[in-house]
Parts: structure tokens; sequence; C-alpha cells
RNA sequence: GCGGGCUUAGCUCAGCUGGUUAGAGCGCACGGUUGUGGUCCGUGAGGUCACGGGUUCAAACCCCGUAGCUCGCCCCA
């Protein structure tokens, strides 16, 4: 067994997963575009107070989960466990509120120190989108045909489905929490020991708790939807109709709830049967008070991340690594002509793999391991005759093909 | 941070109530084939039995600790 592992929770993507990711990053790159989201990075750590500030004292992330450091200079930074912040930051760094409304979409990796699971991990990785500065439902229902079309273009939006729910604003929210926790506090002795830490740190968490005494007591709280204002009400109306527009169904989950304080009024996740406890694909929200508790102008915002380890589990076609022409020089005469060939051959657009030694056996099979599509013999017969004789590895047919139309011919091989 | 299960070859796994040189399949290398892969046949390499300690005449096997993996909780993508 090896000595040498990885860091906990972190791991290596050898190509096969490399693919997959990629897969994953290039659709949703190009699905988020028709929306006009356009790709943007920004600097996998920050000062943490981005962080601590923006996602709420009481939040896991912040209290046990951050990657934290002093640097060499004295500064504290924090490696980020999630998208949205640093996207934020960037809008008031670069004085982006001049041209709003703005569409981001980023792909990278995130940091978080929680005990691994199946598609959990300290660093993980994150595709999102932002789109920033819209107040109006427009933006939600755009958001979320977004998220919908990548996961319908990955081919795993059907072992999926959309939740929903709506935190109302901040006037609403507040309502209705202290309702919640009067209701709670007359049941305290029956509540769960972790919905009795919930009801301090967020009263909210209760109504998603898994434990089932917590469940009944769920069942008789006062529901969100009596203590929505005119304002929250409307504005949920309003993105369901636009989901029904677009023909994308969802469940209004009532309980659903956020773990993250900046959000308001939207809130959604795509979630799976098919990962076990992670089942959550793709999840956000509208985050309306971010961009202003950061101290920037105030800014209305929506977005949403998804796991693209999880997204990559579930993708059922995988993909291939492209088929290669094998040249294979017979003789040591043969080597600098098969080297030229090859590179004629990949400026034409071809993959081709250049044998490292070895006799012709040897190459072949070589040729075979790399599941190469033909192979291209070159021996002192071959040109002396200005030919290459051609082998299709699928069928063992073997042709002889002019060197001077190699270009043109080897084309039934891509 | 909490609880359960697991850890034997590159991979997937056998290994009896503790007993002598720890096995298989796949994969890998070489050969059968000095100009032809895949199939087949032969030969071979590869193991501090996760790590550290303990019990015992004797430990892959029993006990304790540590690490990693895994499933669930918390939380989250």
């Amino acid at each position: 067994m090896a000595s040498l592992q990885p860091a906990r929770g972190t791991h290596d993507l050898l190509p096969d997963d490399f693919r997959r990711h990629s897969r994953v990053i290039d659709i949703a790159r190009e699905t988020a575009g028709l929306y006009g989201f356009a790709q943007i990075a920004t600097p996998i750590f920050e000062f943490t107070e981005v962080f601590q500030r923006t996602l709420g004292d009481t939040s896991d992330i912040v209290t046990k989960e951050m990657y934290t450091f002093i640097d060499k200079g004295g500064e504290q930074v924090t490696l980020r466990p999630e998208g949205t912040a640093g996207v934020a930051r960037a809008l008031i760094s670069n004085g982006l509120s001049q041209h709003l409304p703005l569409k981001y979409f980023y792909a990278g990796p995130m940091f978080r120190y929680e005990r691994p699971q199946k598609g959990r991990l300290r660093q993980f990785h994150q595709i999102g989108v932002e789109l920033l500065g819209v107040p109006g439902p427009q933006a939600d229902i755009e958001v979320l045909a977004t998220g919908q079309q990548i996961l319908e273009a990955l081919g795993i939006w059907r072992h999926t489905r959309l939740e929903l729910n709506t935190l109302g604003d901040p006037e609403s929210r507040d309502a209705y929490r202290a309702v919640l926790v009067e209701y709670f506090q007359d049941h305290l002795d029956t509540l769960s020991k972790d919905s009795q830490e919930r009801l301090h740190r967020n009263p909210l968490r209760i109504l998603d708790s898994k434990d089932e005494g917590d469940r009944t007591l769920v069942a008789g709280a006062p529901a969100f939807g009596a203590y929505l204002n005119q304002h929250s009400q409307d504005f949920f109306g309003r993105v369901t109709e636009g989901l029904t527009a677009l023909g994308i169904p969802y469940t209004h989950n009532p309980r659903l709830v956020r773990g993250l304080d900046y959000y308001t009024h939207t809130a959604f996740e795509f979630v799976t049967e098919a990962l076990g406890a992670q089942g959550t694909v793709m999840a956000g929200g509208r985050y309306d008070g971010l961009v202003g508790m950061m101290g920037g102008p105030e800014t209305p915002g929506i977005g949403w991340a998804a796991g693209i380890e999880r997204l990559a589990m579930l993708l059922t076609e995988v993909p291939q690594a492209p088929r290669p022409i094998a040249v294979i020089p017979v003789g040591s005469a043969e080597e600098a002509a098969a080297m030229r060939l090859a590179q004629r051959l990949r400026k034409a657009g071809y993959p081709v793999e250049l044998g490292y030694g070895g006799n012709v056996g040897k190459r072949m099979k070589r040729a075979n391991k790399l599941n190469a599509r033909a192979a291209l013999l070159l021996g002192e017969a071959e040109l002396a005759r200005e030919i290459a004789t051609v082998r299709d590895l699928d069928s063992g047919e073997q042709v002889e093909i002019p060197l001077s139309q190699l270009e043109d011919r080897l084309s039934i091989f891509r």
C-alpha cells in the first residue's frame, strides 16, 4: 500500500475523471453562454472577512469549515468555501455597478474542512452562475432555466427534480422567524437536541430536520405562507408562473431552507436520489442583501452553484479519449520519415501516436492499447514506392495509400 | 465534530477454530511470431497482509491505539 497519500478529502483527477469534469464544465459554459453568462475567474483565496461577513457568523461554513491561515505578510486569508462572495467582492472592487445587469459563469475549486463522504470532499469543484442587478423575477426564472437546461444537456435532468421555495423579503422572514421561535420554544422539551441548537442559530433550519419527532412538530408549526407580505407573495407567484410558462416542472417545498444568511425570496435545489445523502446537485437562490452587506451599493442578485463531482458521477455517457492513428516505422531506418509523417498528419488535425521503440509487433500492441483507430506502417518497401500500409484496427483490413493522399484518405478514420 | 462498517499484489477479491514457503482472476513484462494488434498458449515479475504497540511457542487472523476509505448524522455542491 502506498505510503504517500493525498491529503484527506482531496484526490487526483486522472484522465478518465478529468474528461468527465471537462465535459460538465464545457457543457455548462456553452449552455450558460446561450443565456448571456460570460466566464470569469476570481481568486481561490480571499481575505477572511470576505467570507466571514457574508456567510453569517453562525453558519457551519464559517464556524468549522473554513481553511483559514495567516500568510507571510501577516494577512489572514481563507481558501474560498463557495463562489458567490468572491464574485460580489469582484463587483465592488472593479466598480462594476456601473455596468449592471451582469451575468457571470465560473468554474473552479472550493475548499471546506469537512468529513469526507461520497460526493463530499475537502477540495471539490463547482460551476456556478450569478446574475447581478435585476430586482425582478425575470432574473430568477432565467437563472433557473439556465440550470435546468444545463442538467438537460448533460443528460441528467431526468434523474433530477427541482424543489423551490421562497424565504420572502427580510420583513416577512423576520416576522415568520419570530412566530416560529415562539412555537418551538413552547415545545422545547420534545425538540431534538440538534434542533434545540438550531433554535438559537438558525430556527428556519428546524423545518428541514430529518428527526422524526421534529417532523411531527414541524407539521403542526405555523406555515410560512401566512406570514409572507403581499410583495413576497407576488414575487414568488411570478417566479412560479414563469417556470410554468417555460414548461419547467418544480415542486414547492415549504421546508426548503438555505443555510447561508444572505438569501432572500427564491431558494431552490435540484436534487437526485442517486447520490445517497448528498442528493443536492445544484442549489442557489436570491441574495439581494449581499453586495450591500459587503459595503457596496445595494445590488440585487441571484445565482446557483453546482458540484462538478456530483454531476460527473451522474453522467451516463462517458466521454472517450480520442482515437489516434498509430504511425509505425518498421525499422530504425524509417524512424525519421515516420516522425515527419506524424507531424504532417498532426498539423492536418489527426491525433497521432508515434511508438517509442520496439519492433512492429510491440508497436502494434501499444497501438491497440491506445485504442488506435488505424495503424500506418512505413517500411523500406513502402518508402521506396511512396506509399503507406494502412491497417484498419477495427476490421483488420489493410490497404496501401500513396503518401501524398494520406490527409484526405485517412478522413474515414476520424 | 458524532456513530457504524471496512483496509491482503496495480485493480477486484479468497485466505477455515491463530500453525510452516500468503493465493486467484484481471492487468503488467517477456516469449510462441526479427513486417502486424485484438484471441489463444507458455513463462515471469509484483506483497513491510494500512501503520504502531500488545497477547501467544506461533498473528493476515485475537486485543489496544493511530491513519485512511466508506455509510449515516450535523451541514452542504
